[in-house]
DNA sequence: ACAAAAGTGTTTTCAGTACACCCATGC
DNA sequence: GCATGGGTGTACTGAAAACACTTTTGT
């Protein structure tokens, strides 16, 4: 860390790169941009950019959030999750120079449909399972971020990210459902929520009519406890070790 | 992402720095260079430095760390465990220029002195409590990757990586507790590691005199397994939640 | 003999699982 | 009435916690 001088070493690009998962109808979408030019060109990439001299990663990523689709307004009012994923950085990752990426998960309630704004071609949400090949290194982005929200719907409250600010238990657990990618019990999903203190709160009188058909189901806020002691474990998969 | 060009944007430096954890006399240790510059000259810090041109962070990572501490041979050898943690891109977290920094945590088996080679004017092994303030954001780094080893011990055959090749359960057991800061239970962390398949794996017909005194334990390596399922559960401290 | 550390066994407790059942609403 | 989804109760099971106990070494 001698000898700084600015131009003394090749200079990298930084960009930030997001992978921005919602649920709709019950399934996975993440947010992708078609890519204009080459390399890569008409394929989908996740969305991202270079990072400004005076940014830091974190607050790159929430404009080039906005800027590429237009949902601003989402990411200031409900509690957008932003989750710093891990940064990327073999040479060779991009054909033309040398870039560095920082990547992000983000999590957001519900989906309203990116107006795709600033650079992107076109911006769309596309269901997890049915996204083809993407640019660069992106499918490894993408799959880091599932794994990541994976594991951490285990042991913190971050579920609550993609409900809306109000929500049903059975919001709630089909959010564990779809990112699993298995079922729960109903029952001991609610108690084991319940018996969580500051994982949610309830709404008071307030109840909601779930897709016309059933008993209403009442509401309940995000709470504020972010660790959930103990962990609520996904269970095992079939074919296991022990 | 459109109009690429190497130097529309402000050029970033990229670094990496380094928390290298061990163990001795049953005490975590770090091990920090003594800054001979400004800013911050005469302070302690993490080893690091900047990437090169064609390295990938991870393989930076490892050259600083040899480079700066004359570790080469252990990080070739042992299995030199070196996670990344997250990316520092604050600016103004360094006061001469644009710096982003890719921070690691690297765990090893032993702590051989290092004899400090490279830039740092001094590098040695300081007792983990005991590290005053750092320079730069490094305390930051440094808290963060302790917290993500101590996480990490929880579900992951991680704490083998404090260990030499051969090593007995009371030993691994010292990880836990001198990490963690807690005591476990000797007979229940024994059945823990044992009943789980791939963890350790018995030296055939050896043991080792423990200190002298005692009846000799029996070695074990490290198994083949990555993760640890079921978890194995730092004892919920005092003044809980639930 | 005693201390120190490894290793084994046993009881108790508690959380997670599975599943049966009741409630409120739309059709 | 019946289907659908919300909500409650309860018995069973398995793993973790606590602790008593034996074994083998050095001094």
């Amino acid at each position: 860390m001698q000898g700084y001088d600015k131009y003394a070493h090749e200079p990298f690009a930084v960009t930030v790169d997001l992978a921005v998962l919602t649920l709709r109808e019950g399934a996975l979408h993440v947010l992708l941009v078609e890519r204009g030019q080459e390399p890569y060109a008409g394929k989908w990439a996740l969305p991202g950019g270079f990072v400004r001299p005076d940014e830091s990663a974190e607050t790159a990523a929430r404009r080039e959030l906005a800027e590429e689709t237009g949902l601003d307004d989402v990411s200031a009012a409900s509690g957008l999750h932003l989750e710093q994923l891990r940064t990327y950085s073999d040479p060779g990752r991009d054909p033309r120079m040398r870039v560095v990426s920082v990547a992000f998960a983000a999590l957001l309630p519900d989906a309203p449909e990116p107006h795709g704004g600033g650079d992107a071609a076109e911006a769309r949400w596309l269901p997890y399972d049915d996204t083809g090949p993407l640019a660069f290194d992106h499918d490894r982005i993408l799959a880091d971020a599932h794994d990541r929200v994976g594991a951490k719907l285990e042991y913190t409250c971050l579920a609550t990210s993609f409900c809306p600010p109000e929500f049903t238990l059975g919001e709630l657990q089909q959010v564990y459902e779809t990112v699993w990618g298995t079922g729960l019990d109903r029952p001991n999903f609610r108690r084991k929520v319940l018996a969580t203190p500051g994982f949610v709160e309830p709404v008071p009188g307030a109840a909601r009519l779930t897709g016309g058909r059933g008993k209403p189901a009442a509401l309940y806020r995000a709470g504020t406890a972010t660790a959930l002691h103990p962990p609520l474990l996904r269970p095992p998969r079939e074919g296991r070790s022990a």
